[in-house]
DNA sequence: CGCCCGATTAAGCAAAGCTGAACCATGCTG
DNA sequence: CAGCATGGTTCAGCTTTGCTTAATCGGGCG
């Protein structure tokens, strides 16, 4: 069995970044600490923590700590089925893999079912998920693409309805004379990333020529509707982002009427019982609420 | 963070059955073992071990010695990721429920293919493998139904080929006269216990009137062969077990090239990777050496 | 150039936790 | 039924681990 207050004491500082803030997470001096991650270091001959601001892992000390926090995982199991121990010393972090748009919109009331939990999200840019996932980086990742990850369970989440989005003066520079594929080509639109697809999935199923406009690039969900409000281009949006904009009249669906739904994942590892478990619940029950059940085409904005 | 010195001689003397035992295993006095369970027990206010010959534990004690082996488990997947560390203290291992015609024909061949590993079998009588997979209990199984465990992930072994065997002896003194429906339902047969369908299921294929002959009953594979050997009843035996007393004459098929293929599955927890994905791939290749690979009537003799 | 923040090292001390020996319960044997 | 062996527990004493406090080092910034 390893040395666990050791391994503790690694995780703590390459998970807060400092041995200051550390030590007092582990209720002990920043030099009880150092004397901790040296020893451990001495025992294995090895670097485990590039000193710096912040601290931070070498490969083996994220590895090592990637243990720790497995064991932790365990060990929330183990207090979900045998009441009298000890309370954790650290709260449970479950690191989570998730699209971008998902963040901007429902996942946020997901994390509140798990109370007690503390999460650290990864928004898995370019299609890192499932690597992720794989390597066992992260517990579980929400993700537009169905790819699935062995070792994993996926539970599908239901669809995110997305709107072909712009400004009503927008619309009139670029649309003066409504929508057709000559203007579409024309029209600046917003792409979120390399991988971001979904404007020309959307221009797919409008046109049949499949116009390829000029784009900016705006990798941030909020900024892709602040961009779409400035009148800067059009873009698919979450309909739950931009609702209260058409509602309002500040924004305009290009083509009244005609959304595209991107249906999510649930990627699940199956590491650990029922603290998982318990996540899964809570985020399907969010998804349930928000997401559009009836299925959809696939494939969607991953950055 | 829990704490593991203790928790590892908890799971040492639960595992050993003695105090003392675990003691020598963990390098330490008799006494020392006694303080540590003494002093969990007053932490966690409640009985951990029934002292007797041998110790064993209680329902608590069980699931902090499950939990211990589970951390183990990680530990050993770390180890093989991160060279340098410490040696594991105790040897690693694995419960793993197996069928009893399994056990005495092919598994011994599978087990040699993970050194360094213990083994802690499992005889899965009554088609408790299932609960014990589910339950963690046991991280592997080898079932002879196909009974899906949800959280684990099932392969094909091949089938484990039965034939119809008895002793010479006992076919002229029950079937002088050849083997009929009228023979076949007095002749008396041989059943390794109230889950054994096998001689049933046999007798479905060669007659259609599915006799009901009377039995005896017999819960061990050697057993089994010797009972037939003995000319006691006839009964189903793994080819691998009958193949030299066929070839010697000492047992004959009671219908020549009519045996009964049952098919096989490895069903393995999702805990930890690399171990058990070691072990998945030794067990899957012993089974490939020995068992038939075209696929046969499912359903067969758990106990 | 010197100060400040944060990591490290050194010294001393408290206590956790081990050993060894005595003690007790249980079950087996003469 | 006494006597004894086995195996777990208790207790006293000591070793050693690992903490704190305080001094030291080293790098970044005013």
């Amino acid at each position: 069995m390893l040395d666990y207050p050791l391994l503790s004491a690694l995780a703590a500082v390459i998970r807060t970044g400092s041995f200051e803030r550390a030590a007092q997470q582990l209720h002990v001096t920043p030099s009880a600490v150092s004397q901790r991650v040296k020893l451990l270091e001495e025992r294995l001959g090895s670097v485990l923590v590039v000193r710096g601001q912040p601290c931070t892992g070498t490969a083996a000390g994220l590895r090592l700590c990637q243990h720790v926090e497995r064991v932790a995982l365990l060990e929330s199991d183990l207090r979900d089925t045998l009441p009298g121990l000890p309370p954790a010393d650290a709260p449970l972090i479950l690191r989570i893999a998730v699209n971008a748009d998902s963040l901007a919109t429902w996942f946020i009331a997901a994390m509140t079912g798990m109370p007690g939990c503390l999460f650290d999200l990864v928004l898995d840019d370019q299609d890192h998920s499932a690597e992720w996932l794989r390597q066992g980086e992260v517990v579980a990742a929400v993700t537009a693409s169905a790819a699935p990850v062995p070792g994993c369970s996926s539970h599908p989440l239901g669809a995110l309805r997305y709107r072909a989005t712009a400004s009503p003066d927008y619309m009139r520079r670029h649309f003066p004379r409504g929508v057709d594929e000559e203007s579409l080509s024309r029209a600046p639109c917003l792409t979120f990333n390399r991988k971001d697809r979904l404007q020309a999935q959307w221009l797919a199923t409008v046109s049949r020529k499949a116009p390829v406009p000029p784009t900016h690039w705006l990798p941030a969900s909020q900024a892709f509707v602040d961009g779409a409000l400035a009148g800067l281009g059009w873009g698919m949006n979450p309909d739950l982002l931009v609702a209260g904009h058409l509602a309002a009249g500040r924004l305009v669906e290009l083509v009244p009427g005609r959304p595209l739904d991107v249906p999510l994942f649930w990627q699940q590892s199956r590491i650990s019982g029922s603290v998982l478990a318990d996540l899964t619940r809570a985020v399907l029950r969010a998804g349930r609420d928000v997401l559009h059940q009836p299925s959809a085409p696939q494939g969607g904005r991953d950055g």
